[in-house]
DNA sequence: GCAATTATTATACTTGGGGTATAAAATAAT
DNA sequence: ATTATTTTATACCCCAAGTATAATAATTGC
């Protein structure tokens, strides 16, 4: 993401929070950004794609914060995965998403792309979510991981919906979750309602997605290529040429890549490609994660 | 309802669930009912108010729909109550409303005044279903109502919104709404989370619509008061003059008025006034609902 | 360092929707 | 039949999304 862009951004992030998606216009938008009409068209095609793009980042975000909580825990941790949950609440809650969500779900002319963005994040969620219930809980639960995923998620955002329409906001989200993995305790004694089969097509979305994060990777790899050569430090060079390699070749080297990355960010550190660097990393904790 | 706001309320309808809530112009309804702007600016402030207008009538017809199914069954009747929750689905399929609500949420410059107003209907519907839960199951689940109904209606709106999602539309709400109900069978062992008393000022709600409900159905009387008169009926006419002499008076006796406004429903009928009578019977069905 | 390309600005313009205002025509009430 | 009220047609205002374009600034390639 360069300057103009994240300017634009942030800007945006910042007005959609205080004033709504809907109640923001792009006129807003451009005087807060110090930028020209035309500039923000060269971004983004649309308010919608802009929202999309924030969006987009806070997702990769708790993706990232997620991989950091489970670092060195168990997989079958109940407390990390109540934290993992919480996660993306938290980091709502630093953008305030909520606010922007209450003024968002659909809007003027954003209809189906925005829809269908939404759908695609909660569809995801929930499969990640059987996912790791199934290693809570253990194995056994796997026929019942979905019905149990959607029994636990819709508990999860209708509860703690209710509980800010009536003003109850000091209740810490963790009660909300524990309250609601409490109710997908007990094994289920009769046959599961939502086969897992259903969600067959939304894992192989993964691929694709996979697929899309690797070429973004290497996108980004590339956008940075001469300020990164211009640095003139002989070992990111390297490092750079070698990423960009591996992610050309057909099996590249998660493990290897992995270390090289920390380097690489660790070079980039004081230079004004930092923000650049940490974008790498939490891509390719997006990568891993999904292989 | 008088004739052409019953038409601007078709010609709305039918257009939000067409091409959803914000794409449909006000020229687009006007166009529709045949009508002209100032016509449509006579009856409603606003494209928001309008759309209130409707989905305040669609709930009338659950209310109406819930009370039927409940004639004659005793209140613990299981069936009855899946049923009962159907309806409002089978009532929002009948209009479709599944896309229009998709279509909305919040939008354009509606905000506050129509989040409130859906904020209300799914708080009544909630403590509704608590309520109702306690017949079901038994008073001893009162403590965990509200839980209870969280977790349920959570997870009915949750998995339909899925099986929607992913195209199952072919399985039915009924099912759901057993997979749903079966979540909550066993009593919960754990103190209850969500506490009845955060729910007591909306009970206190229903007193207010009571009151709205008594001067709609006034209001609705008086406003065919002349036509009424017209089909020189005798025995109508003095029907009329007594449900209004009664709901003037500030016990009204209810008992009387729902034999007399059968007996008036049933003189209207075949009279381009039918409609009212209906219309008419589901407010005070709603009224006694709510004593 | 200079030429060529690309990004950015400023500005004007088009389209379209929400909502107001108003005078004339139609309909209803007494 | 004469008021009142409703309805219409039309023109208008305001504002926002998005397009177009010519001029200017910044990068890049050589």
């Amino acid at each position: 993401m360069n300057k103009k862009k994240k300017q634009i951004v942030e800007a945006a992030q910042t007005l959609f929070i205080k004033k709504g998606f809907p109640a923001t216009s792009i006129q807003d938008i451009l005087e807060a950004a110090n930028i020209s009409k035309g500039t923000f068209y060269n971004y983004f095609s649309s308010k919608t794609e802009c929202l999309m793009a924030i969006l987009t980042f806070i997702k990769e975000e708790v993706i990232y914060n997620r991989q950091q909580l489970s670092l060195g825990k168990t997989s079958s941790d109940r407390h990390v995965f109540v934290q993992q949950i919480a996660a993306r609440f938290h980091i709502d809650k630093k953008h305030n998403l909520m606010a922007l969500f209450a003024s968002l779900a659909s809007s003027d002319t954003a209809h189906q792309e925005l829809k269908d963005f939404l759908n695609q994040q909660y569809l995801e969620e929930i499969t990640w979510m059987a996912e790791r219930i199934c290693e809570v809980f253990g194995e056994e639960r796997r026929q019942h991981a979905y019905d149990n995923a959607a029994v636990c998620f819709g508990a999860i955002h209708l509860t703690s919906k209710i509980l800010m329409d009536i003003g109850k906001t000091e209740i810490p989200i963790e009660d909300t979750i524990y309250f609601s993995l409490r109710q997908i305790e007990q094994m289920n004694a009769h046959p599961p309602f939502l086969k897992a089969d259903y969600f067959l097509p939304y894992h192989h979305e993964k691929n694709y997605k996979e697929k899309d994060v690797k070429t973004l990777l290497h996108q980004t790899l590339t956008d940075i290529d001469s300020s990164v050569k211009k640095l003139q430090n002989e070992k990111l060079s390297y490092y750079q040429a070698f990423l960009l390699e591996q992610l050309e070749s057909n099996e590249p080297n998660l493990f290897l890549m992995e270390s090289v990355i920390a380097s690489y960010q660790n070079a980039l550190h004081g230079t004004k490609l930092e923000d650049k660097g940490k974008y790498i990393q939490i891509l390719f904790t997006q990568l891993i994660a999904e292989v």
